[in-house]
DNA sequence: AGAATCGCGTAC
DNA sequence: GACGTACGCGATTCTG
């Protein structure tokens, strides 16, 4: 085992049955958590010293395969403290942050199924050492997995010391290297240049280089201290005055061997682990990568039959109602639920098993099919029963998929996707698939690989064999049932379960019916703006030809940045992470030096709304119903909004003049009128409501202008000389606090200097010290409980708010600080739909858009005047705060003018 | 050829 | 780096 001194040691064979790997797992703990990068979870968990060891686990498994390994632990109490009252004083007390993570790192070890060795009084190192002088008893060999050089003195004939991080293997030789001493040295040698860490206190001036020295030349302490004659000078009188500090660390630094093991290297084997227990480890720790390492994930176990009797069906419908609740996927022959047709469901009641009925296969040579209207007429009852509990992973989807087969699906009382988002809405994902993978370990198996053309065309979902669509689904809504078993728990705890309830559940409905209302759009007019805009482009695209003499793409970035900065030398204002920037900022500046810039600018603008508005909403149309419907999405926001899409309808332009009249090509059908109810300044007065100022809470009571009572703090002016310019900086100051904006980018936004935007925050803060102290508190409490809420108990976990990278703690601060603001509101506006819908019951008029702070309708014109009343008194009545919420109603016969 | 990424710009 | 939350277009780059 031992080396010649020139060639390096090496470990024993791989998978050698008679190694016995000894693991310091509290020694990597530490170095973990000092040595790497900060990681948390999504949720806010620190973890990153959980990686590490993990790390180093997975690693040694996979190279070494040791049959046989053991962890040493640490125990609480240490004899030497007893000994010696300073030993280890000088270790400050575990932060938060490490204790939690060692809690995790002993289930990380517990699920690997370790054997775990450790005694009350004695520390790891000699829990180590016992087991080395068990091993070598038993003639195995040892490698101490470990970076600690206190363990160097075990080191000798079949022992080393393996240190994963640096990959490096420790036997005589390189300890000699690292130490100066062979490894019987070195507890002497510790004993005289003492232990910092450990407090171990050593002879002072006796480093290393002396301490080898020493015992070179006279073997051990004893051996010195005999021949001290032989020294001279200052160290003479040291050794002699610490003479009891030298002999006292020796006791500290000298490992104990005694502790009893028992005789049975049996219990010291490894298996392969709790997979499961591990991968659910890994899951919730959100160690991706390392999930990967272990074997692939299984999926769950459960059986699918697909229904081709009616008979069957009908005994399934009776044993559902005793059931009584009903999971619920269905197939769809496409993406766009609301355009799609139902081509099968699948049904799950119990765990593990499911059923699949087939509508609408058109495969040639499928199984008998139950008649689509014989089928509907077993479910129909089922499905539209409203006190009949129904679970999906999306119930908005599943609404519109059973209208399409004229089926009112009612009494949704769990969606998945929803619970998911309520429970950390800010993680990655929400669908079936990724909650399935977090939740319970497991792959949604997908149809997509079932349509991929073998050759020739891509196949549509009815055109497929019945049994593996039935395979997939039947899997899929079996899933649901186990997530929703899952997370119904968690639901039960806090706000969740009234936010879940009565606010999201009831609005899932409410945005099936806005999406399904969609919106008319004036084509005539858009096409008309479109011709005008590429008459533009053309014009401009002219011009620049002619400023630089060539032909060149206004739209390509790329191409820009060589005409700019290397053909005209411009000044490179901003960089890209990839080149420069040819933004908007950057194009004003360079305005002022060249006529280019500004030809460019112009392109920006009119190819933008042309190619996002004017020329997508016409091809947004819907042939069946000649309007556009968006989708709104309800799981995707992480600070509770909605966000909606294909086509987004909550950007549509309307700060300049030309992107406001798109608003005019949004038009109400014959008869009626569209209405739009805004919120006005919904954030500053939730702001005012949560921060309690007394400045803004008094300025709304009293229905004051608040922008002309910033504008006073900021310009030291009474409020009667308040010029419309001030007002407007006023304005842009109070949006920077909503989102916790820093003095360089205030500057920014007001073209004025950083010194001046550092006194307009002062002189806010100054004014309003209520939301000063607010701003403080809500940090303070991401900082200890690592989440954030909204006014209805809303959550989201705040990452990276105790980061060492300042950049990430200031972005997790700001967030911290705008999302309570933008996910009150949120709640506020949630709520006024659920109510708006609920009171429009006996009218014809129905909801069409809702942009974050506004509601638009489509009402008949004899209605007018109740409606109106009734959106007002709803928006206003959503929500009682410590200042009036108000609600600006406006109508028109189009979207531009109803503003 | 289609997917993913980049740079940019629109809304609240 | 420097403004919170979204979505999407056109160009470019990657990938199979």
């Amino acid at each position: 085992m031992t080396a010649p001194d020139s060639a390096p040691t090496l470990l024993p064979p791989v998978g050698d049955p008679d190694t016995l790997y000894v693991l310091d797992i509290s020694g990597y703990v530490f170095r973990a958590y000092h040595g790497l990068p900060p990681m948390s979870t999504s949720r806010g968990e620190p973890t990153h010293a959980v990686y590490g060891v993990t790390n180093m686990i997975l690693k040694l498994l996979a190279e070494r395969k040791p049959k046989l390994l053991c962890v040493a632990k640490d125990s609480h109490e240490s004899f030497r403290k007893e000994r010696y009252a300073e030993y280890k004083s000088n270790r400050k007390e575990t932060p938060p942050d490490l204790h939690q993570q060692v809690v995790r790192i002993q289930s990380v070890v517990e699920a690997f199924r370790f054997p775990q060795l450790g005694q009350s009084g004695m520390e790891a190192d000699d829990v180590i050492a016992s087991l080395v002088r068990w091993a070598r008893g038993k003639g195995k060999r040892v490698v101490i997995v470990s970076a600690d050089k206190d363990l160097l003195q075990l080191v000798g004939e079949g022992v080393v010391m393996y240190d994963t991080m640096r990959d490096r293997v420790f036997g005589v030789p390189e300890t000699i290297e690292r130490m100066g001493v062979p490894p019987h040295q070195v507890r002497d040698l510790l004993a005289l240049t003492g232990d910092s860490s450990d407090n171990v206190p050593g002879v002072p001036s006796v480093g290393p280089k002396t301490a080898a020295k020493f015992l070179a030349d006279f073997g051990d302490l004893d051996g010195l201290y005999a021949n001290l004659g032989t020294i001279k000078g200052k160290v003479k009188e040291k050794l002699e005055a610490h003479r009891d500090d030298a002999y006292l660390s020796r006791e500290l630094v000298t490992l104990r061997d005694d502790l009893e093991l028992g005789a049975d290297g049996a219990d010291l084997t490894v298996d392969g682990g709790d997979e499961r227990a591990l991968r659910g480890l890994f899951t919730e720790l959100e160690f991706t990568r390392l999930l990967a390492q272990l074997s692939p994930a299984p999926q769950v176990e459960g059986r699918t039959s697909v229904v081709t009797e009616l008979a069957t069906l009908e005994r399934h419908a009776a044993a559902i109602r005793d059931t009584g609740e009903l999971a619920v996927a269905s197939v769809l022959s496409g993406d766009d639920p609301l355009r799609s047709d139902l081509v099968g469901v699948a049904l799950a009641w119990t765990e593990g098993l499911s059923v699949y009925v087939p509508l609408g296969h058109r495969y040639i040579g499928a199984p008998t099919q139950i008649a689509r209207e014989d089928a509907l007429a077993v479910l129909r009852p089922l499905i539209e029963n409203s006190l009949f509990p129904k679970l999906a992973s999306d119930l908005k989807r599943e609404e519109h998929a059973w209208r399409r087969v004229g089926v009112t699906f009612r009494g949704g009382r769990f969606d998945t996707s929803l619970a998911s988002y309520l429970y950390d809405p800010g993680r990655h994902g929400h669908s079936l698939a990724e909650v399935a993978r977090t939740e319970l370990d497991a792959e949604l198996p997908s149809i997509e690989p079932l349509l991929k053309p073998k050759r020739g065309e891509k196949r549509h979902v009815d055109e497929l064999e019945v049994e593996p669509v039935g395979e997939v689904a039947g899997t899929e809504v079996d899933y649901v049932l186990r997530v929703a078993h899952a997370f119904a728990p968690r639901m039960e705890s806090g706000d969740l379960h009234e936010l879940f309830v009565d606010l999201e559940l009831p609005l899932a409905h409410v945005l099936a019916d806005v999406e399904r209302a969609g919106v008319r759009i004036d084509t005539t007019l858009l096409r008309a703006m479109s011709e005008d805009a590429a008459k533009d482009l053309e014009r401009l695209e002219a011009k620049a030809r002619t400023i630089v003499g060539h032909d060149l793409n206004l739209g390509s970035p790329k191409q820009l940045e060589a005409v700019l900065f290397d053909e005209l030398g411009l000044r490179v204002v901003k960089k890209t992470k990839t080149g420069r920037s040819t933004d908007a900022s950057v194009l004003e500046e360079l305005a002022l030096e060249h006529p280019l810039p500004d030809v460019i600018l112009e392109h920006r603008t009119v190819s933008k709304l042309k190619g996002t508005y004017l020329d997508a909403l016409p091809a947004a149309i819907d042939p069946a119903t000649g309007r556009v419907h968006t989708r709104y999405n309800q799981y995707v926001a992480a600070t509770g909004r909605l966000s909606s899409s294909e086509p987004n309808l909550q950007n549509i332009p309307i700060r300049t003049e030309l992107g406001r009249r798109i608003r005019d090509a949004f038009v109400p059908a014959e008869g009626c009128l569209l209405l739009s109810a805004d919120y006005s300044q919904i954030e500053l007065r939730v702001l005012a409501h949560l921060s309690h100022d007394a400045e803004l809470v008094d300025a709304y009571t009293r229905g004051e202008d608040v922008h002309v009572r910033t504008a006073t703090a900021l310009f030291g002016v009474k409020a009667e000389d308040v010029t419309r310019e001030m007002r407007g900086q006023a304005k842009t100051v109070n949006f920077a606090v909503i989102y916790g904006q820093t003095q360089w980018a205030l500057a920014q936004n007001l073209r004025i200097t950083k010194t001046e935007a550092k006194r307009y925050i002062d002189a806010f803060f100054e004014r309003y010290q209520g939301i000063a102290k607010f701003m403080e508190t809500v940090v303070e409490q991401a900082r200890t409980t690592g989440f954030v809420t909204t006014l209805l108990g809303r959550r989201r976990a705040v990452n990276d708010i105790r980061s060492r990278n300042p950049a990430l703690r200031h972005a997790a601060e700001r967030i911290a600080q705008n999302t309570p603001i933008q996910g009150t509101a949120a709640d506020i506006i949630k709520r006024a739909m659920v109510r708006i819908h609920r009171a429009l019951r006996p009218y014809e008029a129905r909801m069409i858009l809702s942009v974050h702070d506004e509601l638009v309708l489509e009402v008949p014109i004899a209605e007018k005047d109740v409606v109106g009343e009734l959106v007002k008194r709803e928006m206003e009545g959503a929500m009682q705060l410590d200042v009036p919420l108000v609600a600006e109603v406006g109508w028109g016969t189009s979207w531009g003018a109803a503003h």
